[in-house]
DNA sequence: AAACAATTAGGGTCCGTACCCTAGAACGGC
DNA sequence: GCCGTTCTAGGGTACGGACCCTAATTGTTT
């Protein structure tokens, strides 16, 4: 792999496991095993690569978003979005957590969330619209809205809670399998039966995937 | 009020907007007013500060702890622990949001956060109970456990979501009041109707109390 | 072999920030 | 009117961390 490519990779790493703030160009360049100033040959500030990490979420979520409902496999469909949103989650955690840190000024992070939230919204409430069309799920439209926003945020805050609660949180813990079983017991009551055990079946699935990474 | 009083109020606030690594310890004696040694005066070092606003941030939630239901005024009582709750969360944002930044070794703080959290979830649960034993809320017992779990997720990081959502979040904008109907969506439905009614009622009063702050 | 890209080691600058020190002034209780 | 507490102004230290520069070496391409 290109050292380039190394480089916003473990930074990534660091940041989301000591925070961006915690993490000094020495120590980046220590873990990498590489010299200090190869750093400023391929990034010429620490905010230039925090940008390279930033875009590449940008386009990762840009991705997911653009995910839709499998009329003919709503549950399957469902659970790879998932998948792809709690990568996202958990890969680029530091991103929004650290946000403190860095300010408000990187450029394709910037003044997004609003609007990746909100699209975020209407993307679970079209999967969850597709359930109910299928039978899969017992849940009135005009509450459905509400399900999607509730079950963004507890997909989104759920690695911090972990964390908060004393579990490790590092990749590959078992946060992100913890945090899917939260959010389904949202709605896991109004699940048609089997539709219930393939999304338990799934997060392990998931939840593994995301143990080995 | 005393100047130590002050300092701590006047970091707390400042913490809470800035962030925890975002404010010197000169800007916060410009703030206050006073000449910057006069802080070293008070406090030995930042950190000792910190403590002190952690300590009261801890006998804040063992007061709100201490809180139970009355059975007489299942919803009364319920709004009023809402209030508290939320009251700490806005008052110290700060001490969980950028915990990244001064480490584990915060005294009053240090490690307790999984046991506040689990206790929560018992406190909120009771009061669900209470209200279900009242014929208020209609929800299966079994699933009470998993409904004060998520309601205590929803509250806990309601603030963060709402700043993330690009809605400003300083002490009184209506983010505590936003969050309080979020949280209610999540049982809303099946609330006796002058339940409902009255919460959200008390949730407007919360609100208010939030903005005037 | 020549040209160019990637990388190293180690020096050095600059700046922000916590924290120290001191001499004196204002304040407050008794 | 005295004494201890609180507070000011301002200079000063120490340290960490981003970032610069350079001369020399290795690696890769053509």
């Amino acid at each position: 792999m290109k050292t380039r490519d190394r480089i916003v990779l473990e930074a990534r790493a660091l940041f989301n496991e000591q925070g961006y703030g915690n993490v000094t160009t020495a120590m980046l360049a220590a873990h990498l095993g590489i010299a200090e100033g190869n750093l400023w040959y391929h990034f010429k500030t620490r905010q230039a690569l925090l940008e390279a990490i930033a875009e590449q979420f940008a386009s990762r979520i840009d991705a997911r978003l653009d995910m839709v409902p499998d009329a003919l496999d709503p549950i399957g469909s469902y659970a790879r979005m998932l998948g792809r949103l709690m990568a996202e989650l958990s890969d680029f955690r530091f991103i929004y957590r650290d946000q403190a840190s860095y300010g408000e000024h990187v450029e394709p992070v910037a003044g997004k969330a609003p609007g990746w939230l909100g699209r975020t919204f209407d993307q679970l409430e079209r999967y969850f619209d597709t359930l109910a069309d299928a039978g899969l799920l017992d849940w009135p439209r005009e509450r459905l809205r509400d399900l999607a926003i509730n079950t963004t945020i507890i997909l989104r805050y759920g690695l911090e809670h972990y964390r908060e609660m004393g579990e490790p949180t590092g990749a590959g813990s078992g946060a992100v399998r913890r945090t899917l079983h939260r959010h389904l017991t949202l709605f896991e009551h109004r699940l048609a039966p089997e539709a219930a055990i393939r999304l338990h079946e799934a997060i392990e699935a998931i939840g593994a995937r995301a143990l080995a990474a």
